[in-house]
DNA sequence: AATGAATGAGGATTCATTCAT
DNA sequence: AATGAATGAATCCTCATTCAT
């Protein structure tokens, strides 16, 4: 049956078998994406979701249990958008040159964040708001990059690339600087070029951590 | 201002007179951010702000017109408390030795957040999640700092002391990192000594900026 | 009534005929007493009942149009199976002795609610909490134990076995008796053997109603 | 200030004191009574005793943290009226004559639900329809009724004025059989004259525990 | 016959704000 | 100045019921 038959009758075309209900899953990510992103998570009413979804106000609960939830599987998928692009890019990269490789998983989050306002938005507005018992579960998604970009820089530090500093401390000063800048060119209008703030992390991270 | 001026059925003694209303007006700024650094800007009720400064359900609403202007009024003293903070320290340095003088910035900064734990939680966490037309209200305060660290940045530029790179976008990366390696002492336990971490930054940001 | 006339797609194999869907009914009344006993008739929910019976969550409604009627007929049967263990005691007893039926069938029907502690809980518990329409309803499927008891009563009157009492009223005191008692035994531990209060009850009720 | 006073100017009187806290508080209590012996608790909303109380949406939480409270102490108001009137008539028989005395309080809980339908609605419907971990509260409630009965047999038991039986189970049918014959009289139309039950309970009982 | 996705009215509860006193 | 009772819009979530497939 083709798509367009299935839309005519109905009120609205049923989702079937395992493939649709995914999509349909998968729409309402990316309509309460849209809304959270647009207007905050405390903003955002479950009734916001399903009009951006065009579903009805309680469909949306047969997909998520709850507000909370929705969020961290929204949440989720941005992350793993994330890492994909990152590594995609590190995968580019010459094996064996760390800094090339940092440098280059930098730009790409930058862009990421550059490309997806609304991921930005999520990321370093949202994810801060839900705090209590949510925090550590939302900084434990966080940690996850932590992990990632620390065992480079561990690996630069053994062959004596960069200065001897803490890994994760590094790390997490570098992602904190990538997603603090990012999310800056979406509030302020100071006139920066993409390329030009990611050059200046870069820089200022490899010449910062560069052995004296 | 005599005892017998005061209201007669008051349960207890109220303030009279510019002094003490000024008074209550701190008690009730500092109850505030106490209970919305503990619980997060939107969890918090006016009837918990009431509550912890000791004054009746509505009693707060003499005072500020509305939980907005209520939450602004906290950061704005807490903006202060930090402006203060780090010019008092700038003070003591040599005039002429702006690197040196950043450090210092750097390290009162780094301090204050270390200190006032509750203060990092404002700052951090909610007032990023407010958004909308708190937003640029927000960031606006945020931009004094800016504008002063970058003001720093440029003069040390003009003396070649410091690479040449977008004078504010150099500020706001050092306040990010900051605050961001401040809020995360906050939420995780890595073990890292204040010291240590006020140091690294400042290592950073120097070698990270000197011009080669 | 072959195989093949069986739906193709089914997940699994479906009853067809009269037959088997009598039987797909009862398990549905089957499964609908056993959920609204344990949790009761408001806290239940239709997916409750279609997951006890191993239905799909809409199927229900194929066999019973509401709610409401679904819990009807599980009282239907649930009553049908007392009177028919009433019943059954009283063809045992002497046909002419009236207080040994009588006896029969209040033990009968303490022991069926004592063997069955889920239709003690809604007869006691969720007939009374429904209310409104319903009551007359319930009301009138209990009027059919006084109708019964009632005539026993009578015809023991007119022997002059029993005090002259109006017999309805009598029978109820009697139906409300044991069921109260029965009711009690599930929600309270006073220790007590069950065949100590069913010849409590039927000595109470025959001393009380024996003529001076 | 008089009454009339106040009822003059604003939207509506306001409560002051503890005095009219209080009086407020019983207005709501005897307004939820009203409507959840007419709906039943569970087509009770809270909108319906607001309207009831002539009180806005939310001011019923003001007295009442939920519903479930609220419906907890109109139960105890009702509860402590029923043995007001049990121990109030109590008073008035002779010290020594328990059966007299025990005649007295079956026609005394009789006549309050005789006179109280909306009582007898609570007492015999409602308060089994909570379910679950509130039953035991409730019963815990009707617990010390039993209690008190069950002293009174216990004591005719040493005189020898009543049958050897569990003071408590014959305590509780004593309950039963008042409670449910009052219910009955509010749902069925079989005529009978509210002494006439009364005589008939007391009667059964009595002679049904009498020692041969 | 059966499935399960979709609907949407309904309901308890919260809470910023107002206002009579 | 202060109190705290009152207001009522807002919001999350539930669930009986419908219906396309």
């Amino acid at each position: 049956m083709s798509q367009v038959a299935q839309r005519r009758r109905g009120r609205r075309p049923r989702a079937v078998g395992e493939e649709q209900k995914e999509a349909r899953r998968r729409e309402i990510l990316r309509a309460a994406k849209s809304v959270f992103a647009k207007q905050g998570y405390h903003s955002t009413t479950m009734a916001d979701v399903a009009k951006a979804a065009k579903l009805s106000y309680g469909a949306v609960y047969w997909y998520f249990p709850s507000k909370e939830e929705l969020f961290h599987a929204v949440m989720a998928l941005e992350e793993e958008a994330l890492r994909e692009r990152i590594y995609e890019e590190l995968a580019g990269a010459a094996p064996g040159d760390l800094i090339a490789g940092l440098t280059l998983a930098v730009r790409a989050t930058f862009e990421f964040f550059q490309e997806d306002r609304a991921a930005a938005r999520l990321f370093f507005r949202d994810a801060y708001s839900l705090g209590g018992r949510f925090e550590s579960h939302l900084f434990g998604i966080y940690e996850r990059f932590i992990d990632d970009i620390a065992a480079l820089i561990a690996e630069a530090q053994r062959r004596d690339l960069i200065v001897e500093v803490p890994p994760r401390m590094a790390a997490f000063s570098l992602a904190a600087l990538i997603g603090q800048l990012a999310h800056r060119r979406l509030t302020t209008d100071d006139g920066l070029d993409a390329a030009v703030v990611a050059d200046f992390v870069v820089r200022l991270v490899m010449d910062g951590l560069r052995p004296r």
